[in-house]
DNA sequence: AAGGTACTTTCCACGATGCGGAATCGAGGG
DNA sequence: CCCTCGATTCCGCATCGTGGAAAGTACCTT
């Protein structure tokens, strides 16, 4: 059996691990924190807290007002620029295998503000059409990688986010009243993916699962082809397939 | 004076500053570093990046592949979320105060991918007009904003994001030639802000400056109003109040 | 396929380093 | 102006991280 100390994983660093706790409190924290609150919040000794926020604060990880109260700084910021690009890069190697194993494409996608947006695509050998290029905006509501990453978010902050997008009807088929869509996210959170029947494009069916792990979703993974030749036994093992996909990329 | 430990601002944690070297020449590397690598690339020994690594990764902030090679985990990517939230929320003020002074539009934007979107404003008392709401995508060829957030980006990187995009032309003062365009970047390195002469809408003009210091700007805060008014005399000493409220904002 | 090489990972004793309680400082409210 | 609460600094102690070197492992070469 592996030893612990206080929670943490043996052979790992104090200090280093209870800094990632600081950060991972503030941004979890609505607006600011103090010194005291954020000792209260996890528990260090508020001499403790200050010395490791100054460590944050001397490279732009935190950012402190005029009031010495502390938020995260821009050094995440960038650091997000590079983890993107990281992201998009290991997930290669997953795509390629979905493709593989559905003979049809498969996406990955971010949430960025308000939009879903395709960062990494490898397209199937046998579809000369494009559903989405990589970079291409699409509305979360309407499509399968949408749901996957409005269900991950709070209960709010996607009933928000939908109050100011709207839901938009794109084909017959789109989903348009709040309260439907609310229940949709329900079965998405429940049973762990989601589907887009002819939701955004007419004629297109696409099936989509998280990466990482519940609380940590920062990106899902789709496969996506016509809705003649993609369905029912075609389905079948794809969705495991990709749930084992979206836990492994997530992990790293 | 005060007292410092191999560069490292006194009353910091060692540990953590050094964890925080790691994370940054990840992001600086392209593609993915084994531990030799950023031992060499640190300076610290072998064993000591092994144990740091282990804590980052447990955090989910460095990705592991199959041949022990790392590069940025999605601990990132969760932060940089309400990272974005707080530098929004901190800019606020500054919006504020420029829009006090100018009597114009202030804005808040960051680069996204391959397109410049607007995070924040505060808008003019004097203009019913909104020249950019916040969440709207703009190209970044031919806004102010665009061209500090591309001068920000290393030549090679700015260079290939145009070649995806191009440079379409939006009004008739639009810059569409690369090598035109690439001397109008230089222009803004060399004197720290950028203008839009109507290149983006008829009529508009807009002047930006950087958030941040050099080789860690994050967003560019931008004023803009109609070219009639906002012009010449009304840019004396704005550009100065813009860049300081720039360097403020950025360093927290 | 076997050997060699280079890298990663583990181990350990030392001592520098971070720890937290207590003293001091400073801001904001009454 | 004083008082109180929170932020910051201080300091002695022991804990915790450190780095060298050993052990283990993957990979390349022949």
């Amino acid at each position: 059996m592996v030893q612990e100390v206080g929670g943490r994983p043996a052979g790992t660093v104090q200090s280093l691990d209870r800094a990632l706790d600081l950060l991972e409190t503030l941004a979890h924290a609505e607006g600011t924190l103090g010194v005291g609150e954020l000792a209260d919040r996890t528990g260090l000794a508020p001499g403790t807290v200050h010395r490791l926020l100054q460590g944050l604060h001397a490279r732009g990880f935190v950012r402190r007002d005029g009031s010495r109260r502390y938020s995260l700084g821009t050094g995440a910021l960038q650091l997000a620029d590079a983890a993107q690009r990281a992201l998009v890069r290991s997930a290669r190697p997953f795509l390629a295998d979905l493709v593989r194993l559905s003979g049809e494409t498969a996406n990955l996608a971010v949430l960025e503000g308000d939009d879903v947006v395709y960062v990494g695509q490898v397209s199937s050998p046998h579809t000369l059409r494009m559903f989405a290029e990589v970079g291409r905006h699409v509305p979360p509501h309407s499509t399968a990688v949408g749901k996957v990453l409005l269900a991950a978010l709070p209960r709010d902050r996607a009933a928000a986010l939908l109050r100011r997008t709207g839901l938009a009807s794109r084909t017959s088929a789109t989903i348009t009243d709040p309260d439907a869509f609310a229940v949709e996210l329900d079965r998405v959170r429940e049973r762990g993916w989601a589907v887009d029947e002819q939701e955004q494009e007419t004629g297109v069916r696409c099936v989509a699962v998280p990466v990482g792990v519940p609380g940590r979703i920062v990106a899902a993974l789709s496969v996506s082809g016509p809705a003649d030749r993609f369905a029912g036994a075609a389905t079948d093992g794809l969705v495991e397939a990709m749930q084992q996909a979206g836990r492994e990329l997530g992990a790293g």
